[in-house]
DNA sequence: ATGGCATCTAACAGATGA
């Protein structure tokens, strides 16, 4: 069973090219970045017909999440506030969270800020969203012990998520970034992708401009983080570049973990 | 190297992304 992310960059400029993924590629459930468009305007008819539930989150122009699932989530819900109350209820304009109950396991769709420039307002405001992150993931974890949160974090862990060795005030790799999320991470989430090669050269995000894909000047900002009992669980974590690769393609390319079967089944 | 490119909009130039 496969959970896979990917920021499209716009669902309705991408359209044909998720379709033929998912074709090539049946997860069983994709999470997506990116979509920007409203709800009322999200093509929803091709991704029914290859045997998709739908659940989105979008907005005008910037920002939206969804995600595809080839059964009914349950529990589904947006943003921080239903978790963390009124005082999120600021963060939750920009739609950045999608939270459903996959059988037993909560799937946690982010889109995190992506910060601007460190020191900016852009920055601050990311910095703030993954403390608030932390506190949601904190109150998820009373609920459940099997969550995986995945999406675009905008942030490279670590100096071989990217293609060279990033100054501090480098957005994306800045210390302050880097804390915030080993701070959720803290809460007992391990990267996936890690748990099967520690090597360096292996990225889900290259910039359009200046040929950045192919001299593989990537950066490796989109996850899968698990709570141990899906750690353990998990038997493959692969970055899909072949996306990328094609006309007209998102700067992202798709993230897939594979899950062992659950012994209930 | 503040470029390079792509997406969006009560667009046709400016904001945003990362």
């Amino acid at each position: 069973m496969k959970i896979a992310t990917w920021n499209v960059n716009s669902i309705r400029s991408r359209l044909n090219l998720v379709t033929e993924w998912l074709q090539e590629n049946p997860v069983e459930v994709l999470c997506l970045q990116e979509t920007k468009v409203v709800d009322a305007d999200f093509p929803r008819s091709p991704f029914k017909q290859l045997g998709y539930h739908l659940y989105i989150s979008g907005q005008k122009s910037y920002n939206g999440v969804a995600i595809f699932s080839k059964s009914p989530l349950q529990d589904v819900s947006t943003g921080f506030s239903p978790v963390l109350g009124t005082p999120a209820t600021e963060f939750d304009s920009q739609k950045r969270v999608l939270t459903g109950m996959w059988g037993d396991i909560c799937i946690v769709n982010l889109y995190v800020p992506n910060g601007a420039s460190v020191g900016s307002d852009k920055y601050a405001y990311k910095l703030d969203w993954l403390a608030h992150l932390r506190d949601y993931l904190k109150s998820l974890l009373d609920k459940t012990a099997n969550i995986c949160i995945c999406g675009d974090f905008n942030i490279a862990l670590e100096d071989k998520d990217l293609h060279k060795i990033p100054k501090p005030k480098d957005i994306m790799a800045s210390p302050a970034e880097r804390d915030a999320l080993r701070q959720v991470l803290e809460l007992g989430f391990a990267d996936a992708f890690r748990k099967f090669t520690d090597a360096d050269g292996h990225y889900s995000w290259w910039d359009y401009r200046a040929g950045s894909f192919p001299r593989n000047k990537g950066w490796r900002i989109d996850h899968h983080y698990l709570t141990p009992p899906l750690y353990d669980r998990a038997i493959a974590c692969t970055i899909d570049v072949a996306p990328r690769k094609l006309p007209k393609p998102s700067d992202h390319t798709p993230v897939i973990l594979e899950l062992a079967n659950d012994s209930v089944g």
